[in-house]
DNA sequence: ACCGATATGTTATAATGTAACAGGCGCTGG
DNA sequence: CCAGCGCCTGTTACATTATAACATATCGGT
């Protein structure tokens, strides 16, 4: 998965994401219910990540009974389910792009747009997992969040 | 620069740091008050990241005017000028191993003693950048942090 | 229908980080 | 000397992110 082409068709990126959402939490014998539901096509909604009281406040104006547990806990779920990833430098949330198989994540973030893109680059893993080797270390969990710029940003001349 | 060692003697590992520090401001052209160098000793007090209101609350019992911007400025300094890194995992800072050449830092967190070292390993940074350049991403900025268990935590039975 | 487990509602508070402005200190040019 | 300027620090107030604790509701199996 890279960043979306200008022509993406977002709809259906949604849905798809919910179908593997659904399909996932079946799998696992895990409830999405409505309002985890909710939250997961919230933090879809564009490919940038989402802070959690963006979340809330969109969710208050829906309707919702809505104070911060409520999006935490969703969250909490979607995070524990490997469907949405948390990224550290942001204190922000974006969706999975290939869930089912857990897996750390590394995100490439445009400085520029916001865009995040999640690398399913293994290369990465290994060089990480071999340097930890080095260092007499066991890896359970791994972040990587690369800042910079995204390729229509580059196009459109952000950075120079 | 990986582990402390148990024999490792960690009031030269400090004044190493700030001689160190010292020189690289004065190679800078910058000025490390006494605050700054304070805080800068605080961070180094062991291998551990360190929470902003931790140091508030030590610098408060030394007896120095402490409120947050007190620290978060003595810390932003420390950032700009390479002395220290921010652990995006824990909201918390630790001393940079090599100062001097800006760098991004890789870190290797450990979740049983909490111990944190530098990654000076290249093999990582080299994989990012050809997974970033493949997607079309110019980078700026990495942060690689990963969590596991370090070789002494392993050798105490911790993960068993 | 009942029960235990899981999920949600609600209130309050903790932890982390910044904005904004006032005052001080040290250098530099007159 | 001293006026002016830049940087550093003090102080107050506030913004943002996250969790604790307890009450209530809902689901699913018996
Ligand atoms: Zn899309
Ligand atoms: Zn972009
Ligand atoms: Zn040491
Ligand atoms: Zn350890």
């Amino acid at each position: 998965m890279s960043f979306p082409v200008p022509q993406h068709d977002h709809g259906a990126c949604i849905r798809g994401a919910m179908d593997a959402a659904e399909s996932a939490c079946r799998m696992q014998g895990a409830r999405l219910t409505p309002i985890r539901r909710r939250v997961l096509e919230l933090v879809w909604e564009n490919h940038q990540p989402v802070g959690a009281y963006a979340l809330l406040e969109t969710l208050a104006k829906e309707g919702w009974s809505a104070a911060p547990p409520t999006v935490y806990r969703a969250l909490d779920f979607l995070l524990r389910h490997g469907l949405v990833h948390r990224i550290a430098l942001q204190n922000a949330f974006v969706g999975c792009s290939h869930p089912g198989e857990p897996h750390a994540g590394a995100f490439l973030l445009c400085s520029h747009c916001g865009a995040a893109a999640e690398l399913a680059d293994l290369s990465v893993d290994r060089a990480i997992a071999e340097a930890a080797a080095r260092n007499g270390f066991s890896v359970t969990r791994q972040t990587i969040e690369v800042e910079g710029l995204c390729p229509a940003c580059r196009a459109g001349g952000a950075g120079r």
